[in-house]
DNA sequence: TAGTTAATTAACATATACGGAAAGTATGAG
DNA sequence: CTCATACTTTCCGTATATGTTAATTAACTA
């Protein structure tokens, strides 16, 4: 059931992460981190030709992770911390799996739980 | 400089966003933070062929996701940490972004600094 | 108005992603 | 050896990603 059927945030998460797995895009990110810059100035680092860099802050747009204003020719680019967040969480999740704290912690769960105290198992 | 020249890390960035961007690969991903399981056992919650949950999985284990055994004519799958951890570092690098916490204390950081956020675009 | 600067869109080439069907490999069981 | 089980690989179609050059739009500037 909940494996089969895509929600809103797997959609979202697929955007997110499509997004990020490239390292222009990862490093346009970094540079608004800082603060805003315009296509150009973020463009400056790169060889990549200008419409590559429009086209990659295109794909950051829509996926949520930045947004991005006028001011007169200019179409200054803002980061939008609300995506990374949620990717952040994600990755929370799965804490337990990477950090040994945790993972003592789980287990320590895990052996209370199959402890014959409990009702709700069904073992026979 | 450091914005063109594609590090290591980069390329493993890649690799793990990419691997991530993937619904039914995240669901693969989740099952697998339960414990270890088959090919068959992944697959048995999708509408998908046997083959494409073989590749998402190989998709997984090239990233290295994932680790991947061998017992008689089955190749049973487990989750490993360490990419996950890497990406969750990754997150963290932009909390400053997202927690309103970090937010204002890297605004107090900046005020004592005395240095501008920003470039100086000409409002007036 | 003509020209400059900033950025996007269009058209195109090439590569990779994702899915299915069919065939192939590897191991265990009778 | 033969069959079943558990996967993987190959082939093929379609869609999306990434980059280029050339043309276009938008806004300021002389």
């Amino acid at each position: 059931m909940t494996a089969v059927n895509a929600t809103l945030e797997d959609a979202r998460l697929d955007e997110t992460f499509a997004a990020l797995a490239n390292s222009t895009r990862r490093a346009i990110l970094a540079r608004l981190a800082e603060g805003e810059a315009s296509v150009n100035d973020l463009a400056a680092p790169f060889e990549l030709t200008l419409p590559a860099i429009s086209k990659h802050i295109k794909v950051l747009e829509h996926a949520g992770l930045i947004i991005r204003g006028r001011r007169a020719q200019f179409r200054p680019c803002t980061i939008d911390g609300a995506r990374l967040a949620e990717l952040a969480r994600w990755a929370e999740q799965y804490r337990h799996i990477w950090d040994d704290r945790f993972n003592r912690m789980d287990h320590y769960v895990r052996t209370l739980q199959n402890t014959p105290n409990q009702k709700d198992m069904t073992d026979d």
